[in-house]
DNA sequence: AGGATCGTTCAATCAAAAATGAACAATCGC
DNA sequence: GCGATTGTTCATTTTTGATTGAACGATCCT
């Protein structure tokens, strides 16, 4: 007598060809982003799933723990990459991807490149600090040169924020 | 009776204030890059260096190993970051920072995101085969609507790195 | 040629990050 | 209120990736 049967057409656990290589192209993909894999997975899921999923459908389907979903979903959210959707006569939350590419943008930009951004100005300004506690001139001319161009760069890296978005953008 | 003393003003290992928040500036910045640490090191110190250092140099500055070493480097001169420096007199080779931040970015793009965006167009013809096998035909007009949305959104990835480098150079 | 110097490679080690899963907290339905 | 269901948290485990360092090969110098 078998344990368990499949319950019909759609696959309960495991993933069809498609999906898999759709979850393998966002795993690729948020890797590259600095993200870890399981993010990928999940937004990968929702991204060719033509309807919303819960949290458990997450859970049996990719094969992950109900931590890394719950933890991954978090991130997606914050990312503005999956909403939540109303699925009336359920109790669980359900949830699909956001498929809006400005909308993605802006969540990465928000969430991963600004803080960066900013921290970095931060330190620019203390290594001016540093700069000018240097006593040798010739020293603190090169010195200053080169913190002078680290802000150079960094300014251009936030010119190209509202450029991607454009570009992004629709 | 001591085993070893400091040679003069210049400090043979360890690193001033200034160098430090320096290598710490571009080790964040090669890790948001998602390159190793050691990486960032190398070119934080060769970028604040007057004169141009030998892999044993850096070794000695940053208590790095010979190998970190010598990976760094070749990583860096992969992305065309570092140049070799003819010091007169020298047999050891010397590296020093390239400082153009179009040469720069162009080595990244080259290295790093072309690849990716290369192998995931190859993907992206393989999603559309997958796709093509799916039997039920709202199924795959779903699919194929989402795989082309998937294509669009590496058309645009593309438009961007022209984009880059022309804010980036100059 | 032969010893010394220098750089690279790669198997082993170590550290950082991700994933797990059990315990817990919140919410629901009755 | 109470049990059942659902989602989160976090200490532990696992995995991944970086770093080390010894061995090796190449190059230089006399």
């Amino acid at each position: 007598m078998p344990e368990l049967e499949e319950s019909g057409s759609v696959p309960v656990a495991g993933l069809s060809d498609l999906e898999r290589q759709i979850v393998d192209f966002f795993v690729d993909g948020v890797r590259v982003l600095g993200m870890p894999g399981s993010v990928g997975e999940i937004y990968g899921l929702l991204f060719i799933s033509r309807d919303p999923l819960s949290l458990d459908d997450l859970v049996q389907r990719l094969g992950i723990s109900k931590g890394s979903a719950s933890q991954g979903l978090r991130t997606l959210r914050g990312l503005g990459a999956v909403k939540e959707a109303e699925v009336p006569g359920m109790r669980r939350a359900h949830f699909e991807a956001a498929v809006d590419l400005k909308r993605l943008a802006g969540g990465f930009i928000r969430e991963q490149v600004r803080p960066h951004l900013e921290s970095g100005q931060l330190k620019v300004g203390r290594l001016f600090e540093a700069v000018a506690a240097e006593e040798d001139r010739e020293s603190r001319e090169f010195y200053d040169e080169r913190v002078a161009k680290l802000e150079g760069w960094m300014k251009r890296a936030r010119m190209m924020l509202p450029l991607m978005q454009k570009v992004l953008g629709q």
